[in-house]
DNA sequence: CACTTTTTTACGGAAAACCGTAAAAACACT
DNA sequence: AGTGTTTTTACGGTTTTCCGTAAAAAAGTG
C-alpha cells in the first residue's frame, strides 16, 4: 500500500475523516493535509526536492473563497499546474460535484486514476479507489458512471454559462448582447441571445428566463 | 460532557470526521451516526424507550436521494417531527448552507442550540459548539452570525417565500395572481404581487425577477 | 466553384414585465 | 361614527421578453 500520501481539502470534517480512514483502515503512515491548493503544490515540491515525494494525491474539486488570495482556486487547477511537470504521480480526485464529462475527460487524457463521489458512501469508494489506483488500476463512482454512458454528457457549453450567468445578475437580454458585441463574444445579436436561450430552455425544461436561472442554479451549472 | 450522541449526515466520509472527532477530542463515549432521517427519529425513540436516551443530536439539513422511500428527506423535516414530543434535546445543525434565514428561525424558536457551518474551520467551530451546547449556551457559527445581522431576515414571510417558489416554476405573474385568487390567498390582484416582488427587488437588491430568484436561490430561501 | 447546410442576424407582433399614479378597501384609533 | 393610516386593487404607458418567420452570413461538401 502507499505509504506517503496528500489529502487536499477545505472543509477539515471532510479532510479528518478522510485522513483517519486511510491511517486506519488502510494502514497509511503518512497521510497529510492541507485545505489550499497552493500549499498542496508547494508540499508536493518540497518533498520531490527533499527526495521523499508522496506517492499518491487526493484533491477536491471546489474550494470555498477566504481572505487568502490564491493563485491556484480549483483542484482542476492544482491538478494542470501538476501535469505541467510531473505526469506519474497518481491522482484521485474526491468532490460532491456530479461532473461526468470533466470526469470522463480527466480519465481519457490520463490526468487522474479515480473520481470519487462524496455521496452516501463516499468513503467506502474511496477506499476502494485507492486500493484500485495502488494496484495500477482506474476507478469511477457508480453514480459518475451510469451518467457518462447516459449521454447526458451535456450540451452545454461555456458560452451559456456565461449567458445564464448575465442573467442571474439582472442584465437584461439586450444587454447582453450590447455586453458581448463589445467583448467581441460571437454570438452576439440580441435574436442569437434569444436563440440559444430558447435551447436552453428546452433543454432545462424551462418556460422564462426566470425559471431557467433557477433550474440551472439547481443543477448547480451557475 | 456528553456521553451519548447521535450524528446524522448523509456523506459517510463527513459523519466518519466529525465521529472520530467526537471520540477522539471530546472523549464521547458513545457516538451513533446514521445516514437516513427516518432511521435517525427511530433511534432517538428507541432509546428513550429503552431509558437510554441520547443527550444531544447532530444533524445535517439535506440529505442527498436514494433508492429507500422516505418519510423525512431533510433536516428540517426531523427537527420538526422531534419537537413535536420532545422539547428538550439539545440539537445541532452542521451543514454547508449558508442560510442565515432559517438558522435565525429556528434558534429563536428555541428548536435548536447551534448552527455549525461546515466550512474550512467547520470542525473546530463544531467542536466549540458542542462545549457551548453542554454548558448551555448557543453557539452559530461566524460566518452564519454575520449574515444574520443582515436585516431581511425579518422582513421575509411564507407569502414572499411562496410567491419566490411560484416564479422559479416558471408561472408569470398573473398566473400567480389567478392561482392565489383561486387558493384564496391575499393579497392576489396582479398589482400587488407586482408590488411584492418590488420590495423583494429591494430588499434583495435585483434589478429584475430573473436576478431576484437567482438572488433568493443564492440565500437559501427557495 | 456551385451547392447545401448550419449559424447568425433581422424584424414584427403578442404577451409579460416593469413603473408610475391613484382609487378603493381594510384597519386602527378615538 | 369619523378620521387618518395602511393595504389592496386598478389602470395606463413603456420596456422587455417571448415566439414566429425569414434573410444574410458562414461553414461544410463534392
Amino acid at each position: 500500500m502507499f505509504t506517503k500520501v496528500l489529502v487536499v481539502e477545505d472543509l477539515d470534517t471532510v479532510g479528518y475523516g478522510i485522513s483517519m480512514m486511510m491511517k486506519k483502515e488502510l494502514g497509511i503512515a503518512r497521510v497529510e493535509l492541507t485545505q489550499y491548493c497552493d500549499e498542496a503544490y508547494l508540499k508536493l515540491q518540497k518533498a520531490q526536492h527533499d527526495n521523499q515525494p508522496f506517492q499518491l494525491l487526493i484533491t477536491d474539486l471546489s474550494f470555498a473563497q477566504d481572505h487568502r488570495p490564491l493563485q491556484l482556486d480549483s483542484g482542476q487547477a492544482l491538478i494542470e499546474k501538476i501535469r505541467d511537470k510531473d505526469k506519474d504521480l497518481p491522482i484521485i480526485i474526491c468532490t460532491v460535484e456530479e461532473n461526468p464529462t470533466m470526469a470522463n475527460q480527466f480519465i481519457k487524457a490520463n490526468k487522474i486514476s479515480a473520481y470519487v463521489l462524496k455521496g452516501r458512501d463516499g468513503l467506502k469508494d474511496l477506499k476502494e479507489a485507492i486500493q484500485a489506483v495502488f494496484s495500477g488500476h482506474r476507478f469511477v463512482s457508480k453514480k459518475i458512471a451510469q451518467q457518462s454512458n447516459g449521454q447526458f454528457a451535456f450540451e452545454i457549453e461555456d458560452y451559456d454559462v456565461s449567458l445564464l450567468l448575465h442573467l442571474s445578475h439582472g442584465l437584461s437580454q439586450s444587454q447582453i448582447a450590447r455586453l458581448f458585441t463589445n467583448k467581441g463574444i460571437s454570438p452576439s445579436s440580441l435574436s442569437s441571445i434569444e436563440k440559444r436561450l430558447n435551447r436552453l430552455k428546452d433543454v432545462l425544461k424551462a418556460n422564462n428566463n426566470v425559471q431557467l436561472v433557477a433550474n440551472a442554479k439547481d443543477l448547480g451549472l451557475i
